[in-house]
Formats: C-alpha cells, structure tokens, sequence
DNA sequence: TGCCGGCATTGTGTCGACACTCTGCCCGAT
DNA sequence: ATCGGGCAGAGTGTCGACACAATGCCGGCA
C-alpha cells in the first residue's frame, strides 16, 4: 500500500491581484484584508487557468459585497464581464460553491449563499471545535520563532487598538487566527479553515456590522491563546482559544439582534 | 438585513443505483453500504443533470475501490466510458476535487487523491473535533424518538456483534455515527462531515483492512456516547464521541502499521 | 553507451453552438 | 376581475472542436 504524495497543491484560492485575460489590466478590485492572508493561501495566480483566475476574482467579488448576497448570478453576464466563455466561469461557480459561497439550483442559476442567523450560529458551532483543534495542535507543533513573532504581532496590535480601540476590518484578527491556524501543521485542519471555512466567516462580516468597542476584550482573549501556546499547553490553548471563538460569537450575536428586528422579505432578484 | 433561506439543497451525493444517460441499464454499480447512507444523503438522481449522475457514479467508483488510489483518470476516456461529453464529466471531477476525493494539477490531469498516514491523522484529529460538536449538539437537540431509536440500533448491533464479532464493512459504524451527526441539527456540520468527511473516511477504510475483534469494543464505547445524549449532558456526550474517535483511530494506526512495512514505489499510471 | 534536444502524441483548457428547461408575460375563459 | 394555459424569452446543461501544454519516444551527439 503506498502512501506517500497526497494534497500536493496547497491552496488554489482567493488571491490579491486578479486578472483575468492574460493582458488585461485589474479590472476587478481583490483586495485583500491588507498584509493578512496575501502570504497564506495565494498562489501566483498569473500563470494558472482562466478558471483559476475567475474562481479568484468571483470569490473576491462575492466576498467585497460587489455582489450581494441572494443576487443572482448570470454566467452569460458574468463570463462577458469578464472577457471569457462560460467554460471557465462555471468551473469557477462550481468550486465556490463547493465552498458554499455561492448555491446552485439545477436549471435555475447560481446565487450568492444568503447566510441566516441559524446558519451563522451553527458556522461558529463549527468554528470553535475546528479552531479549538488547531489551538491545541499549534501548541504541540508551533515554532518557537513564530510563537515569538505572534507575540510582536499582538503588541502591535495592542499599540493600535489603544489608539482606534478597533481590530481592522477583522484583517489583523484573521492574522492572529491564521497563524495559530497554519501552525498547527495539520494540512486538512489549514485547508478546511482557511480555504472553506474563513471565506464564510470574510463572507458573514460583510453583512455584520463589526461590534467596535470591544477589540480591547479580544486582545486579551488572544494574549491568553498565545500564552497557553508558548506554554505547550495543548489543552489549555485549545479552551481558551474554543472559550474566545465563543466569545466572539457572543459579541456577534448582540450586534446581531440590534440592527434588524425582523424584516423577512420572502424574494428579490437581480444582480 | 433579510436572512431566510440558506443551504436549501441538502445534499447532492453518492448516491446508490446511478444511471448515467437516461434510458440506459445500471453499468455502473453503485453500492452502498447497505441500509446505511442510502436514506441520508441520497437525491433521487434520476432526473439529475448528466454531471449529477456523474458526480454519484465516478465518486462510488472511487469509494468501490474501482478506481485506484493514486490512478489517474483520464478524461476523455472516462466520458466515453459514460458515453457523455467530457463537459458534465469534468464538473464532476471538479466537484470530487473540492471533496478531495480526487486531486488535479492543472494541465495535467486528475488522479485519485492518495491517503498516506499523516493524512490520515490529520482526517482523525480534525473528526474527532467534529463529531464531539456533533455528539455535543445531538445531546442538546436529538428528539426522544430518535435516541429510542438509536438504542434499538445498537441492541440489534449487539446481537450481530456477539455473532461475528465484526462490524460489518464498518457501514453499521457509519450508520451509527449518521444518526447522532443528523442529531445534532446543525446543517452545516452534517454537511461537512457526511457529505466531504464522511467520503474520505470510507476512503481511508478501503485502504485499510479493518482491525476485526475489536467490534465488542467499538459497541461499547457507542453505548456510552449514546447513554450520554439520552441523559442529556452535552459534555460528556462530546468528551466520550472524541475518546470514542481517539480510540478507533488507536485502533486503526495499528492496523496500519503491520501489513505494510514500507514499500514506497514513486509512479505507476493506467486506471 | 549514455545524455540531450526535437518531435509526435496525448490530453487538458477553452470556445462557440445547440437543446432543453424554467420564468415571466399575454391572452382567453370563467 | 381573476385564474389558467400558451408563448416567447432568457438561461442552463451539454456537445463537439480547437489551441496550447505536457509527456514520452526517437535520433543525434559526446
């Protein structure tokens, strides 16, 4: 029984820059949450596939809100926006699907996935056992020098958040996240979160608005995952970081409630 | 902020008997293990887009063991052994890759995705954390009757197992942990864990020849996850789901060790 | 005899076109 | 006036074909 190749491409995903044609300049802004995930899932995408290409810019426009969640998506539009042939969108569409960022119905077309409050309850159910894992396996096998390096990190973030008491469109959390993330060494573990299951939680932020306020709360949550980690304390790391996802959710949900009683449109179209 | 329908379809999947064009006798056997995920997962894939069908066909194919692991598949010769296009074909592998049952390198083609045991351990550690949610949530919200019923299951288990001493094929396993995954009625955690996990599980399985005499063991372990959720304590519900885990992976790994030493050939083609 | 470069072949990525399905509109009937 | 059926339009699913990339083979050269 051989054993031995397995899950050689890292990560094909969302990336920064995206073109589309080979000579054509960025049409579509994909922006990243800057200096965050730039460096953790992106792959050159200027050689790959047209599909590649679309996939990554679809997301990104999914994912910036250019297109609204429950919009429709039309693949005669989208591939002519785009300069290409249906061929390669509908590759696109069906990987981001695969995703969950978008829902497909046979005959019927693409939409962007329509997150509710039940389905952002049970991401973050979700959420917290997956991260809860990568805690207690980071704690295990994370480097000293990134353990070290994280630690910079949140000293800067602290620096900023006293002066702004915000964490910046979530991007430097992502940071502190993906880190402890890609150290706990469990490729599955780093390609379920990050290429899954984080376009959710990008994709749930956009229509949440982020409870300000509260960064300071955060910080220390995350000082407490870094010290259970630096400590090799599988255990302890993988509480406190399940208790901070918790937390947040928490956070989450109040500023959930507040906004938007109960307005329950039953449809809307067009893109 | 509308919020409403979300993941409507519940599950596009392997499903048992699967056509391939309409009017045309089952080549393809698409045997499931029996009585178990056939009610679980399974659309009526009978009027189904071709790349439906082909998605169900090739990933049983995969799961049967019809198709190596670390086999290439060739795309056009697939097609015409469907006697479709290679368009639906490739939506399927497209599909198949997301649930990394296959991997693709671009250019190159696609092959079945290979398990070596870090892998495998990764599979592990990440289901663990899963069911325990799962086992976690099931206490909380897994109606009377099903609780009744999963009892029954495992008293027929018991009789079975005092019998042959065996789990068979590991599809009463599977139905078992079916039943407290769907429990916990959580949409996106079933999602995730029957319809990718799930896949990879019985992908690993096929792999490896399972570690019999070790049924009356297992049993034992699903009456205390069971009596845990009956009981209603969440905790201890998920704390003996993840030992449960922990444990068949134990079991597992020593499977794995013993029937092969270490050979590691680096290429062979053909399907 | 072994290594390197070119060539043919195979196969993937992409394209444009067609068929069938679904949606929405209009019209006639009740 | 409202409801049901038919019709047109749009859109998805599928197909066959083509272009470029990658692989493997063959011959030339050291």
């Amino acid at each position: 029984m051989p054993a031995i190749g397995c899950i050689p491409p890292p990560s094909p995903l969302i990336c920064r820059q995206t073109r589309l044609t080979r000579a054509r300049p960025p049409d579509i802004r994909g922006r990243m949450p800057d200096g965050v995930a730039s460096d953790t899932i992106c792959r050159a995408a200027d050689d790959a596939t047209a599909a590649d290409r679309l996939f990554a810019a679809v997301g990104e426009l999914i994912l910036s809100g250019a297109i609204e969640q429950g919009a429709k998506i039309s693949e005669p539009d989208l591939a002519a926006r785009f300069g290409t042939s249906r061929a390669p969108l509908r590759e696109a569409l069906r990987r981001l699907e695969e995703r969950k960022l978008v829902t497909r119905i046979a005959h019927q077309g693409a939409r962007v996935t329509r997150l509710c409050p039940e389905r952002i309850a049970e991401i973050y159910q979700v959420r917290e056992a997956l991260e809860g894992i990568a805690a207690r396996e980071a704690a295990r096998h994370m480097p000293e020098a990134a353990i070290a390096e994280l630690r910079r990190l949140l000293d800067l973030h602290e620096a900023r958040v006293t002066a702004h008491d915000v964490y910046r469109q979530g991007s430097e959390d992502d940071d502190f996240h993906f880190r402890i993330i890609r150290g706990s060494g469990n490729q599955m573990l780093i390609r379920l979160l990050l290429d899954e299951y984080y376009l959710l939680i990008r994709l749930l932020r956009r229509k949440l608005s982020r409870p300000g306020g509260l960064a300071q709360r955060a910080l220390v949550e995350h000082r407490r995952v870094l010290d259970a980690i630096a400590e090799r304390d599988p255990e302890l790391a993988e509480a406190m970081m399940r208790r901070h996802i918790a937390a947040a959710f928490d956070r989450l949900r109040q500023a959930m409630v507040v906004p938007n009683p109960a307005p329950r449109p039953r449809k809307e179209d067009k893109a």
